[in-house]
DNA sequence: ATTACTAGTAGACGAGTAA
DNA sequence: TTTACTCGTCTACTAGTAA
């Protein structure tokens, strides 16, 4: 089954689920860097286990998927919405730590402060929570990561360099704030939050107290 | 990238995207119907292209996926997305046609009439409206084919039998209806409509007319 | 142009087994 | 028990080529 399925799903995205699609077996083998004898190959298997019917005309021949082939991507369609359809809002819980070190002395620097406005939608407060995550939240930041983020650009001032750092949209408490990851990081367990208010006077926040931050997908 | 994409899926679904999960190779092994020493490989291979980290403890190793393995599943998922986001309503064009043949007789009968009423939600109108899909929508009845529908059981009755019918619902200019297909069909290019009300009387219906019918995915 | 055969090679797989 | 090596087999691929 999931032997053919990218040749199944590349004939689908080329639109041979609502009719039939006119497609040479090299055409096949380009789109999928495979050559024309393997490309012919697994129509045939394809066909063999009847997930395509096909019309070979004496030119070129024209493919539909059928039910049966719409089927199986559709349980492997279903595997990945398990996987990431529960992950529009990830959910990191974690600690209020000294706010203001190195990280939120570089996420201040006047070169993000201004890009942060014009892609966040909102002037950010200047200074940042620091929030240490829980070790079993920690995983939850590479997910954070692959989401779609806003890219804040670096920039060089008095000789020092900043590289790009990446901004996600983030709600604590349904106050709209943003969690800020340098682009190159490895292993880390705070983030630094920045915001339009100042959330540490605004909700009272001491060093220690348990917060929860709900990472949005801006997609 | 693909060659590796069930083995890294499964481990996703075991829930190596939040944190580290213990499993050893022979599990993988067995959840993907491969031997103890392919999955192993698969490991290793899923290692070297740094789609997985791994604990390699002295009983069990535990696994946990990166966000370059986030990033490669989504690529799939989006793919997918693409091929079938669109298709939670599939739109039928076609055109009102005679309607009380021998489909129609066919779906009216009691044992039918009773089970729609207790699936749909709605008593039908004791008759089926018959309409004849455009040619260049007839493949789409495949992917309806392929929506969760509501099964309707088969029946005998007068020494003939009726099998499995499967019905979508529906809607025609907003008004709920559901769609009848039997289960065994080969190449159709009509379908038969039931609705709480009299459709051809109620939209003034004549044969010939033009009709647009959008089936709703149950899921 | 096409599709798809045959033949040779590279790569994937599992059994046996070591650590 | 684990993980993962070697090795034989069997499958999958591409080049050449026919139709």
């Amino acid at each position: 089954m999931s032997k053919y399925s990218s040749s199944l799903r590349e004939l689908a995205l080329l639109g041979a689920i609502d009719d039939y699609i006119s497609i040479s077996s090299r055409e096949l083998g380009d789109a999928l860097e495979m050559s024309q004898q393997t490309a012919s190959k697994k129509i045939l298997e394809l066909l063999e286990e009847k997930l395509i019917t096909r019309d070979l005309g004496a030119r070129k021949q024209r493919i539909k998927i059928t039910s049966k082939g719409i089927e199986d991507m559709k349980k492997e369609y279903n595997q990945y919405r398990k996987i990431f359809e529960m992950t529009d809002i990830v959910t990191l819980h974690g600690s209020v730590s000294s706010g203001m070190g190195e990280g939120g002395y570089y996420i201040c620097q006047n070169g993000y402060m201004k890009q942060f406005e014009s892609e966040l939608g909102f002037a950010p407060f200047q200074g940042t929570l620091n929030i240490q995550i829980d070790q079993e939240d920690v995983g939850r930041l590479d997910l954070i990561r692959s989401m779609e983020g806003h890219l804040i650009k670096g920039f060089s001032s008095n000789g020092r360099s900043f590289g790009n750092v990446i901004a996600y949209k983030a709600k604590i408490r349904n106050i709209d704030c943003a969690i800020v990851i340098p682009e190159r990081s490895h292993y880390m367990d705070t983030v630094e939050v920045i915001c339009q208010y100042h959330l540490r006077r605004t909700l009272s926040l001491e060093d220690g107290d348990r917060i929860e931050l709900k990472a949005i997908c801006s997609e």
